[in-house]
RNA sequence: CGCGGGAUAGAGCAGUUUGGUAGCUCGUCGGGCUCAUAACCCGAAGGUCGCAAGUUCAAAUCUUGCUCCCGCAACCA
């Protein structure tokens, strides 16, 4: 797959474009393939005008998590990371991702740049060992912090007290970096987009930074830290070694011949990874007396119906199947083209479709087709261009307007307003046909004129296809083969660049590139209230087959449920999700429980009806707020009810 | 009063910095054209620019207050 071209010049421009590595608990979904396309299509584009160009993708393997998940797979640990990171390797040749390394946190050559890393910034004194004092629950492995323990001393997970335990990890000195990092995000205004994310960063930032504990002992896939540093049991933590990929891939502690490519222009990243990216990631590269990156970009999500996508809605959106049923360029170009950067966008095969038919096939594809029966039909597919300036100089000017704009567009990731603007030559070209009608012109002689209005026309289309290349990159080579061209390099210098036009062009016909789509291609699952029980069922089936541990009698009614009357129900002050309940139980048991109902019940709607409470619940606390108990719920899709007797029965009445 | 972003035509957005005729894409309707993939071009309908007050000759734009939405943080016993 690697395509990287090498540069003629010494002095020319570098750019080192990533993706983050992919978490390999998961299989790729949309919003691995949006962020890689992103990434594709700057890489193909810094390529084309010339510069030195490295991008990276792969996939980050270690945690507790990945042991754990293989574990339940009855597999080995190393197996299972295989067989994931093998998918999305072959899911980026699929879309035909031009990556030029593919990066595994378990490669040898990571682990010895990991451990050189975390010896250089211990020797700097950055990384210091001391123990994690803490409230730890025994049974729940938990440390919790003295603000969340119940009464100072109970656990808030399960009520049993905790214990102060000490527990020795290394931690990376992240508060000496608070002013150093708050100084970068003010000198480089453009460090973090879209901006507004830069805000909320700099807000964070500002509001005080904890050393990080950047190693665990309770887990053994993972990067051992230097052998030096003699202390066996401590593992890397995987934020650390995973965003040490980006230089390791360079060769960072073992064979540097690539770290010329240092710093990255642009790391890719997914919003909900802003925070590792923006903050940890700097502050360890100063600490490491690295230049920093250029740009931390961070796009929003895919939804379905304004809904984020979620393994248990089954409304999960598979790249490899739209890819399959609509072309894998249309939907990289719909990807690109339909969401502002920095937003969430929603999917559907409507809006695909829509793009496709509208955007690809009328205005783009049929105009290639206009061209190609013209020039045909008067030409014999043979066009010139010497007199294109001296009839449809507006045009021209016009199209080149826009191409001006597009790079600052590419920079500022506004790919969206980039393939917008690149729309408009096109809208040029199919106004000019109607305006000076090629057809009346060779009516009444003026070959010369409509002549020169093919070489207009052939012209925009040329530099459109060089600049939607970075995009659909085989679409437009067909499209250049089509006029008699070819895309690199040389043409991208001398069209774009210099803007001048190509001399002369031999048209060849060619099938339609977007065929018109009159249906959905996917059949889209019913997903109403049916389909939905239906998946409910069979995973409630799941389970019982997985073997939910079974309980005796006795154990059962260890737990104490009670019919409770809410007396009084209010809002917890700047908690989106809790109610503040006084629940009558009988015999002036007066309970306070919070529960986490706001969102499905309003406080004036509870007080005077009856729930189910679990009495002999250790209490809690929740926003400060004791609770003495737990309401019972029932919550799917759709939201969430209370479980309520069917009929009023008297408070603190038994449940079982 | 935790921090930030937003509310503009049926949908999605631009315009707000620097007040001066409300714009773009898709959709709808009417017309034109034949080089073309029922495409392309022109035109029309459709908006009290979230609400209220203020400044001003003039407010989508500036000020103040309010309502609602969405991120982040907190949070589901």
């Amino acid at each position: 797959m690697s395509q990287s071209t090498s540069c003629k010049t010494t002095s020319c421009k570098k750019a080192y474009i990533t993706t983050p590595i992919y978490y390999v608990n998961d299989i790729p979904h949309i919003g691995h393939a949006y962020t890689t396309v992103i990434a594709d299509t700057l890489a193909i584009y810094s390529r084309m005008i010339g510069h030195d160009t490295f991008f990276l993708t792969g996939t980050d393997e270690h945690g507790q998590k990945i042991e754990e998940a293989a574990k339940a797979r009855n597999r080995s640990t190393q197996e299972y990371a295989d067989e994931i990171s093998g998918k999305f390797r072959s899911t980026w040749d699929r879309f035909d991702i031009t990556y030029d390394k593919f990066i595994r946190t378990t490669d040898a050559e990571h682990k010895l740049g990991a451990q050189a890393a975390f010896k250089n910034m211990f020797d700097k004194g950055d990384i210091y060992k001391d123990v994690y004092k803490g409230h730890y629950c025994i049974s729940c492995e938990t440390f919790f912090p003295q603000i969340q323990l119940v009464d100072d001393e109970f656990c808030p997970e399960c009520g049993k007290p905790t214990s102060i335990v000490e527990e020795e990890s290394y931690f990376f000195r992240l508060s000496d970096y608070q002013d150093k990092l708050l100084a970068w995000y003010d000198e480089n205004p453009e460090c973090i987009l879209p901006k507004s994310k830069r805000n909320e960063v700099i807000r964070f930032v500002e509001s005080g930074l904890e050393d990080l504990s950047v190693t665990r002992t309770s887990f053994d896939w993972g990067v051992r830290i230097p052998e030096e540093i003699n202390d066996p049991k401590h593992v890397m933590y995987v934020w650390l070694d995973a965003l040490m990929n980006y230089l390791t891939a360079l060769g960072y502690g073992t064979d540097e011949a690539k770290m010329d490519q240092w710093p990255a222009r642009v790391h890719l990243i997914g919003k909900d990874i802003l925070r590792f990216h923006a903050i940890y990631w700097p502050a360890f590269l100063m600490s490491l007396d690295m230049p920093l990156p250029k740009h931390i970009a961070a796009h929003g999500w895919w939804t379905r119906n304004g809904e984020k996508m979620s393994k248990s809605k089954g409304n999960v959106v598979n790249p490899i199947e739209i890819a399959d049923a609509y072309g894998l360029e249309n939907f990289r170009y719909f990807m690109l083209r339909e969401v502002p950067f920095g937003g969430d966008g929603d999917f559907s095969q409507r809006a695909l479709m829509d793009r496709i038919n509208s955007d690809l096939g009328n205005d783009l594809g049929n105009l290639l087709n206009r061209l190609i029966g013209m020039s045909g039909k008067y030409f014999d597919g043979d066009v010139q261009s010497d007199l294109v300036s001296k009839y449809y100089q507006v045009e021209l000017n016009e199209m080149k307007a826009s191409i001006t704009k597009l790079e600052p567009l590419l920079y500022d990731m506004q790919l969206h307003r980039y393939l917008d603007e690149l729309w408009r030559p096109l809208s040029v070209a199919n106004k000019a046909i109607d305006t000076y009608q090629p057809w009346t012109l060779m009516k009444e002689g003026r070959e010369e004129e409509a002549m020169a209005l093919n070489g207009l026309i052939a012209n925009i289309l040329a530099n459109v296809a060089i600049m939607l290349h970075p995009v659909m990159p085989k679409t437009t080579v067909n499209i250049a083969k089509s006029l008699g061209f070819t895309i690199d390099g040389d043409s991208y210098q001398k069209i774009i660049q210099d803007g001048a036009l190509l001399d002369r062009f031999t048209i060849e016909k060619i099938p339609p590139l977007f065929p018109r789509i009159e249906e959905m291609i996917i059949a889209e699952t019913p997903k109403e209230e049916p389909k939905k029980k239906d998946e409910k069922k069979e995973v409630k089936k799941d389970d019982k087959a997985e073997g939910v541990a079974l309980i005796t009698i006795d154990q059962f009614f260890l737990t104490s449920l009670k019919i409770g009357t809410v007396i009084k129900a209010e809002e917890v002050p700047k908690s989106k999700k809790l109610l503040l309940l006084q629940v009558d139980l009988g015999d002036d048991d007066i309970r306070q429980v919070v529960s986490g109902i706001k969102e499905w019940y309003s406080a004036e709607e509870l007080v005077g009806t009856q729930v189910c409470l679990v009495a002999n619940l250790k209490p809690a606390k929740l926003m400060g707020l004791k609770s003495e108990g737990m309401v019972l719920a029932a919550k799917d899709g759709d939201g969430l009810v209370l479980m309520r007797p069917e009929k009023p029965k008297q408070s603190g009445t038994e449940v079982s």
